[in-house]
DNA sequence: AAATAATGTGTTAGATTTACACATTAAATA
DNA sequence: TATTTAATGTGTAAATCTAACACATTATTT
């Protein structure tokens, strides 16, 4: 259907009209977004997931997702999809990957471009009532509808390597936290253990964190001190990674 | 046009009738791959570009691409494309961003996926006689046509950290290499001199080369030893990694 | 035969990482 | 009110990794 250059020989750039008509032409590709949308509740990590309608998936989990408007940019897209299901406007989003497998998708051609979000659970709580709207805890994640596992695993693997060289996991975590929350949340998103000691001071010898001369409260033994992430800091003396390490 | 979910009120995932008309429904998205094809030669990182034949972009490069034919996997595109281009079938390929801006293209809506690829300069050759067709020193590469300098820069930045945590730097080089040139390729890509003694250390220390017992031929000094990458040694000693750093 | 320009190697000081133990505090309990 | 409990909060020493640095060796060129 497409004239594009499928002959043998390499002929130089297209011109505007011939893309033009291209673009115009049926046949098209179908464009979707997909949220992974995690959240840390309890000390554990979890993922919002929604029960899929299609026969096909019956009864099965998926993502969060829905078509590109032909006027809207992809980040829009995803943006919106998190405003509707989380009430939630300013969160953390990052696009991860695009899936496009011929056949990812029963109803035809649909390209999809995956997008990770973290937000504080704690923000939202109200329009998650719908009931086949829910948070799963991402240990017990399996057999999604689509390619939806897939497309989750990338997302959850970046969010594994992305934590442990930037400070994205304070989206997940309430402004005022414990070393204790924080090292729970860690040991969480990379499903192990650490040394307290140590890694209080990693923490504390990044120099990011502000005292801010609070306690928690209502806890069943001896309080611990609240911080806040000081991104204004961060921003500054950001490091220029270099090291092979392979 | 598409009557998605716009509605205030959050509903169940749509049926697959819904979606099918939504598929088939006109205005769509137009669908494109971009590569971002690197070299290495003469000690210097080079990349691929071709002159663009759009009025608006006249006299500017641009970045090898093409759109994707609805029977197309994302990644077959990209193939598509490098084995048009360079005549090369097995090359690294990395799908690196999705770029889909609204007005990213004069001809309409045209979502573009962006691959980072290396190949090895020695290994092709003979297509690049088209006049249009040039690699270019990556410190050169300045004011691209349409977003191309974003893409470009997107997987240039890719391509700086991966070659520090996973071994795609031989994908550049001749099978057979001396530690200089390893050593050239490294500076080359992260654009930094680094101290020659504690390079080698590093990389025996990996243990991840093989010394064939080989020497460069036709040098105007000393030949250094050649080797090669241990790709299954690497595979099997794969690192996990785990170290907050930020 | 001497000069040149690269390869090839080792050591040391400093920084970072890891492993590990005990005093402190507030709440819960007796 | 005193004791127990379960967490917080801190320090040190060994081992590892990093960074800085200098000299002998080898093949080519002059």
């Amino acid at each position: 259907m497409l004239s594009v250059s499928e002959s043998e020989h390499i002929k130089a750039e297209k011109t505007l009209h011939t893309i033009q008509s291209e673009v115009q032409s049926t046949n098209k590709i179908a464009l979707s977004v997909d949220c992974v949308i995690f959240g840390f509740d309890e000390d554990k990590l979890k993922v919002m997931l929604i029960r899929s309608d299609l026969k096909k998936y019956h009864g099965k989990w998926s993502l969060l997702g829905d078509l590109v408007k032909p006027n809207e940019d992809l980040d829009a897209a995803a943006y919106r999809i998190l405003k509707q299901r989380t009430g939630l406007n300013d969160v953390y989003l990052e696009q991860v990957h695009t899936f496009g497998s011929i056949t990812r998708h029963p109803a035809g051609r649909v390209v999809t471009v995956a997008y990770c979000s973290l937000i504080n659970v704690q923000h939202h709580k109200l329009k998650i009532t719908d009931n086949e709207l829910h948070w799963h805890d991402v240990k017990n994640v399996t057999d999604l509808a689509f390619d939806h596992q897939e497309i989750f695993d990338s997302c959850y693997h970046r969010l594994q390597k992305r934590i442990q060289e930037h400070p994205l996991g304070f989206n997940l975590l309430p402004k005022k936290f414990s070393l204790r929350d924080l090292q729970n949340l860690y040991e969480a998103i990379l499903d192990v253990k650490m040394d307290r000691r140590n890694f209080r001071k990693k923490f504390f010898t990044m120099d990011f964190l502000i005292d801010i001369d609070e306690m928690e409260q209502n806890v069943p033994h001896r309080p611990g001190k609240l911080y806040k992430f000081n991104y204004e800091k961060y921003e500054k003396n950001k490091k220029k990674w270099v090291g092979i390490d392979f």
